[in-house]
RNA sequence: GCCCCCAUCGUCUAGAGGACUAGGACGUGGCCCUUUCAAGGCCAAAACAGGGGUUCGAAUCCCCUUGGGGGCACCA
């Protein structure tokens, strides 16, 4: 509708109050995929304009939590840029100047009701059942700067309507009645969001504005601003907010704590790099939340879905994240796209982490092993244990007796096993299969109770990667020495019981 | 309470009046493959919130109801 002839020019503009959100990732993913399409400036722009909510780690979590998506921006507070500064803390005199501007105008005016008589105020207005908000006491005193504390309010239409065209949803029409004098400048100075945001826009020639839903009821305040100043209001497109799994309301990090199937509700952009998942998983993940590639696609690249992206197409529903799909879609990204080397590289700092410290080395030769079993990046852990130590840990003996076997019977296997493998030249897999097996065959046992024990008395796991490839990742010397322990324990165990 | 937004399988979605017997994906169930676990292959169940219009014809347009969400700060 608004859209203009400006170079697009989008902004992706935080509040340092936390780590960043995954509800704001969608966002700034949005905004970054609209740049790039359009060849356009993605601008980081951070909103600290309120200092009792300021978290001072927040700022750098958002950047390291961008840049791990691979969203990258053009101007930004690190970098700079023709439009910096970036952090609105460093740009309160700009505000100032331009809160004094609509005062002069006759815009604005200053106002020192104590915020002991507006909460009165707004009380006895909800007592009356009217809508609650500030009764305009001082909109027509004209007081001066000489008044001590005070803030600044914007003197709103009284009357007519004011109707914003968002992108996604149409015409939006709010009447002005409705809306508020609200606070433009704080009595410590610094501007609130409305002013801010609206000034920041205008000078940093934002052309088109992609935030989150619950703006909705503030773009008609912004219009009014925006028509104050004399100023062109950039094109706007509100995004649907991303809902709780818990059924009600928005995602928030009070779900961290809800648990649905055993899962974790992951909220925070380093929850998910935490648990293991993929940026560009991440990344693929997102887009199609909201907004959806066409042609039945789940799995693509942020450069394919550039070239049909499409602020017009976003879903305005509001929608759950469906947890399931990230992990199926990790899954994909594990097994499909990425070499070995790479996936090597990802796992090890979780390895590394979890003390089991193996070497680059070690974990290529594994990466196959894990490949097709893995989920998210700790998975494997649980998969490769038997890699960690030298020593492995069979809890209990019985776990090394196949069904319809005995202790007995199980001695003789694991015997004949370490003869077959101990004569072996190599330790090649085709070979191990085929000798193995064959002596399955020669005791009358099915495959799968000869390499069930083994399976046991190599890895001490129940569930591992196939047995010949990980006995030849293991090494045929320690293969050989686990074998032994494992059918002296089982002796030891029949002794007992006799 | 008031204002605003939204509504297709359990979930994420395709669908922009006839091509819909409503498509895909995840998840779920079954079968196949199989040395465990996966991966893979095949199959299945599963939705247009309800009611009124408009139209020859409505998942698609309009209205109402219901349900969900957001907002109503010197927070963003």
């Amino acid at each position: 509708m608004s859209d203009t002839n400006r170079p697009v020019r989008v902004r992706f503009a935080p509040s340092p109050t936390g780590y960043l959100h995954i509800g704001g990732a969608r966002t700034a993913l949005f905004n970054w995929l609209f740049a790039r399409k359009h060849g356009g400036s993605f601008i980081l722009r951070i909103e600290d304009t309120d200092q009792s909510r300021y978290v001072p780690e927040a700022e750098d979590d958002i950047m390291a939590s961008l840049r791990w998506l691979g969203l990258n921006w053009d101007e930004g507070p690190d970098i700079g840029g023709k439009a910096g500064p970036y952090r609105q803390s460093e740009r309160a005199e700009l505000y100032r100047e331009w809160a004094d501007w609509l005062i002069e105008h006759g815009y604005a005016y200053r106002c020192n009701c104590s915020p002991e008589r507006l909460e009165k105020v707004r009380e006895e207005q909800r007592a009356r059942g009217e809508k609650p908000g500030y009764d305009r006491f001082c909109r027509d005193r004209n007081l001066g700067p000489d008044i001590g504390e005070h803030v600044v309010r914007f003197k709103m239409p009284l009357e007519g309507e004011t109707t914003v065209h968002d992108l996604i949803r149409g015409p939006i029409t709010f009447s002005n009645a409705e809306l508020q004098d609200l606070v433009l400048l704080k009595s410590d100075g610094l501007p609130t969001y409305h002013l801010a945001n609206v000034v920041d826009d205008h000078f940093m020639e934002i052309s088109h504005i992609m935030r989150a839903d619950e703006w909705i009821a503030t773009a008609p305040i912004h219009w009014q601003l925006y028509r104050a100043f004399g100023w062109e209001m950039p094109a706007i497109a509100h995004l649907p907010v991303i809902l709780s799994p818990s059924g009600h309301g928005k995602l928030s990090k009070r779900d961290q704590a809800f648990q649905e199937g055993g899962t974790k509700v992951l909220v925070q952009v380093r929850e998910f790099r935490e648990a293991g998942y993929l940026p560009e998983a991440v990344v693929n993940f997102l887009t199609n939340v909201g907004w959806a590639f066409g042609d039945d696609r789940e799995v693509f690249t942020p450069e394919e879905a550039m070239e049909r992206f499409e602020l017009e197409d976003i879903n305005p529903a509001p929608s759950k994240l469906p947890y399931d799909k990230l992990e199926w879609l990790n899954g994909v990204y594990i097994r499909e796209k990425l070499t070995t080397e790479e996936l090597a590289e990802r796992l090890e700092p979780f390895f590394v982490e979890a003390g089991c410290d193996i070497g680059r080395e070690k974990l290529i030769e594994a990466v196959p092993l894990v490949r097709n079993r893995i989920k998210t990046l700790p998975d494997a852990l649980d998969f490769l244990a038997f890699l960690c130590k030298d020593e492995i840990t069979i809890e209990d003996p019985q776990n090394l007796i196949q069904p319809k076997m005995d202790a007995q019977r199980t001695i003789e296997a694991l015997r004949a096993a370490y003869d077959t493998l101990a004569a072996m030249e190599g330790f090649d897999v085709e070979e191990q299969e085929r000798l193995l097996r064959g002596l399955a065959g020669e005791m009358g046992l099915k495959a799968g109770q000869l390499l069930g024990t083994l399976r046991e008395a190599v890895t001490a796991q129940k569930v591992s990667p196939p047995l010949f490839e990980t006995m030849a990742v293991i090494g045929k010397e320690t293969v050989l020495k686990r074998i032994v322990a494992a059918a002296e324990l089982l002796e030891k165990t029949v002794e007992h019981e006799n």
